[in-house]
Order: C-alpha cells, then sequence, then structure tokens
DNA sequence: ATAAATAACAAACAAAGCGTTCAATAACGT
DNA sequence: ACGTTATTGAACGCTTTGTTTGTTATTTAT
C-alpha cells in the first residue's frame, strides 16, 4: 500500500477519534474531520465514501485486533474450563484494554460510545460462542446455550462500561474476579 | 392543553417511529418527519427544538410511564426478596412491554435502537438501585454493590435485546425464569 | 535515473437540509 | 360570538454534503 494512502489514512482515523472525545458523532462535520487531519477535501472522500464509512473502517480495524490477539490466548488458556487457572481469555481483553494500545477505551468511553458498542459486542459474542463450543460443557442446565452466550459477553460489555464510568478504578484482575462471581456460578 | 397541540404532537411522535423502523436515526430529516406526520414545517420547530429535542422527549414520554408501572407493582411484589413469589417486577415489566401498549419494544427493536437503551438502562439502573436499597440484604458477597445492580440491570437489558433479536419466541415468564437463573445464584 | 502511474490538493459547484421569519388562515376555549 | 392561539406555506440565508477539475507532489517500476 502506498506510502501516502497509509498516512493519510491514519490522519483521518486519528482526527476521528481525537474529535469524538469532544463532541457527539453525529454533530462532528466531514469538514472538521478533513480540517482536523489536515488534508484535501477531495482526499477524504477518495478514501471514505461517508462519515458512516469511516465508522465502520475503524471498528473493523480496532475490533478485528482486539479480539484476535483474545483468540490467540485462548487456545493457550482456554474461556473457564479449567477453574484454577488465573489468567483467563477476559482477563487476558481487560488486561489489553487498560494498556490501550489501539484506541478501543477511547471509542467506549467518548459520548457516542452507543454506536461502537454495536461492533464490540458483535465481535465478542462470536469469541464467546467459539469458545463455548471448543469446550464441549455439560449442557444440564435448562437455559438455551444461545442465550448463555449472550448473557455472557452481554455481561463483560457492561461491566466495562460501569468500570469506564467509575473511571476505571479497578484492575483487570478484579474485574476479573468481579466477573467470575457473576457467571461461574451458572457454568 | 389544546386539542391541537396534542394532535400535532403526537403525529409527529407517530411520524417519527414510523421512520424508525425504516431507516436510521441519522438518516431520518426533519422534512421527513414533516411530510409522515403531514404538518407544516414551523409547526414541528413550534414543538421541538431539534430532531435530538424530539428523540429525547419521546423517551421520557414512553420510557417514564414503563418504569413508573413497574415501581407500582414493585410495591406489591418486590425485588426478589420472596424466592417463591412467581410475580416479580422484572416479569411484570416484561409483560408490560410484549403489551406493547407504548412503542417501547418498537424503538428497541429499530436500527438505532442504541440510542434508545441509554434511556432504558438509565431507568432501569435507578428502578434496581432502589429496589436493593429498600430491601437490606445480606451484604456477605465481596463484590460492590455498584457493581452488581448494573450487572442486573444490564443482564435484562441484554436479554431483551436477544429476545427481540430471535423474534420474540419465549413469552414473558419463560424470559422470567432465564433471568433468576442467572441472577439469583449470585445475590 | 527517468518515466509512467497514482495520490494529494485547492477551488468551485449544485443539491439538500437546517432553522427562522411572517402574514394569512383555521381551530380552540370560554 | 369573541378573543386567543396553533397551524400553515412560502421564502430566506446559511451550512453541509459529495463531486468535479486541473495541477502538483510522491511513489513505483523499469
Amino acid at each position: 500500500m502506498d506510502r501516502r494512502q497509509q498516512k493519510t489514512r491514519a490522519a483521518i482515523f486519528n482526527a476521528f477519534i481525537a474529535l469524538l472525545g469532544n463532541k457527539n458523532y453525529n454533530n462532528i462535520t466531514v469538514q472538521e474531520i478533513i480540517d482536523e487531519a489536515n488534508i484535501g477535501r477531495s482526499t477524504f472522500y477518495a478514501h471514505f465514501e461517508t462519515k458512516d464509512d469511516l465508522l465502520k473502517e475503524l471498528c473493523m480495524e480496532l475490533f478485528s485486533h482486539i479480539i484476535d490477539s483474545a483468540i490467540d490466548s485462548s487456545h493457550t488458556h482456554g474461556l473457564y474450563s479449567d477453574n484454577s487457572v488465573p489468567n483467563s481469555v477476559f482477563c487476558h481483553l481487560l488486561q489489553h484494554l487498560e494498556e490501550n494500545h489501539n484506541n478501543v477505551l477511547a471509542l467506549l468511553s467518548c459520548e457516542s460510545s452507543e454506536i461502537f458498542l454495536r461492533y464490540f459486542k458483535d465481535s465478542l459474542n462470536e469469541l464467546v460462542r467459539t469458545q463455548f463450543v471448543n469446550q464441549n460443557r455439560k449442557n444440564n442446565q435448562s437455559l438455551p446455550n444461545d442465550f448463555l452466550v449472550n448473557h455472557i459477553s452481554g455481561s463483560f460489555v457492561e461491566m466495562i462500561l460501569w468500570w469506564i464510568r467509575g473511571h476505571r478504578k479497578q484492575s483487570p484482575t478484579e474485574l476479573d474476579q468481579y466477573f467470575r462471581a457473576v457467571i461461574e456460578p451458572i457454568l
């Protein structure tokens, strides 16, 4: 890929994320993104069709990284199959989030976080679902597998949002403990 | 309140909800709402400052009703204090939703449901919080009350979304059972 | 190193949407 | 029936959008 393209693409992403820290997604204009990224108008439209397109691309780039690294760690650790393993997939995810190599936390903290949650939830749901299949657990419950998967990934996302709203006072390890406390009893 | 005002206000709300069934909130124009509601342009702006204002007002009207009726039922039934009570606050809420007197389900089912979730979650969180205080339960857990409240209301909302996505195949009673199964073990 | 290909640019454009104003008309409450 | 108040429709300036054009700068391939 052309070095010029990489630079402008990154500049647009960064400008977009920076603006999202200050104002709502709906109220951000393409012109503002252009100015913040310091590029030409036509350049923006050469890269993205619309603002919504930019949003989608950004989400794909960030969340896929997050989930990929989680899947990698799951190969060595598993979901919660071994009760004594201190580092679960979720714990890894939390640590990864806190280190914030990518800007996922910024997006989940911003005013328009709901928009990003859809993408994050979808990725996470897929992760949990595959992990569930991998560890053929005893299905003695009266609960549909479907419901359970949704409950787990949903609870995880809700915890992260709660964590962010409370200004991230807890460590990833603490959060992992909380999460185990509400999830393991029902597995 | 003037009969004319009531009618146009209702017409705008209905038009707005109808449009939300077809397209994203962001892509709905004020002109479309005006046409759908069959009113004059200046009339719309006499009622609402902006499209966002309309959104806010609609949420306040719908969700406050939902929550109010839930609070009423909580006075007679309680949260989950008495384990043998078949009709919990949540069950009432679910029944109320399914009957869909108001259009809450339509909004939570639409493409821009995330926008409405913020309001719904806030209302629900408040409900759970007050109910928790009312039934001074044993706090022998290592979990912060704060976290627990968020987990419960968050899980409830996630369940409703899961229910909607799956085309509402379960009855409110079934959902209530599912919910109890994942919540009561940690209380 | 040079040439061909490609990306960035600035400026200008029509089209669409926004929010406001105003005089005329219709519906309302009492 | 009366005065009051909401609705109407047309017009307005303004902002934003997405496209187009010719030119300049950078990269890639030879």
